[in-house]
DNA sequence: CTCTAGGGCTAGGGTTAA
DNA sequence: TTTAACCCTAGCCCTAGA
């Protein structure tokens, strides 16, 4: 099974994705996917796809830094952090 | 919060693994972690990673053996059977 | 409670379309 | 050539059942 064409990403869909970083935090993707205020602003996108737009948005703004050192414009870019659930106290 | 980084698996730990398998069997992770001749092989590595990390290779395996027929390169690869000790004659 | 089995998800390197 | 989008999969997580 052959992928024709490339999806590209929306505005509206990088914002339901920064949306959901910002509710969840990064690593969060199936999360952010199935959150019933975001999932229907994704136009067939994987959880897969939304850490690779998340990867993509973080190179273009580190090259943009590079350049012009402009300020973070993502929310809680802590894309090299997981938070792990505390197990529950039975 | 736990800092999150992938630990790849070096060839002392397969080979430690691989032994570990020979001895027990498949399915005793915690057996072979906790071998005294295997356990300081691991670096930073639980049960489930172990039993995890032999998936791994049986996937590996099969795919190759899928493409190129080649026969197994893992000692007594018998996944479904379990290998009892002899008690040792002290 | 601990441990294993097996499905699910992520992280990061690799590949491709444009 | 460059790179956003997409693929591959080892490694790690979740948890039912023993």
């Amino acid at each position: 099974m052959v992928k024709y064409r490339k999806n590209r990403w929306t505005k509206e869909e990088e914002d339901a994705l920064l949306a959901g970083i910002n509710k969840y935090g990064t690593g969060k993707w199936m999360d952010i996917l199935e959150d019933p205020l975001l999932w229907n602003q994704f136009v067939d996108r994987s959880n897969v796809d939304l850490k690779d737009k998340w990867r993509n948005m973080k190179n273009k703004e580190k090259s943009v830094t590079q350049k012009h050192n402009s300020a973070s414009i993502y929310p809680g870019n802590t894309s090299h952090v997981v938070v792990k659930n505390e197990p529950s106290p039975n």
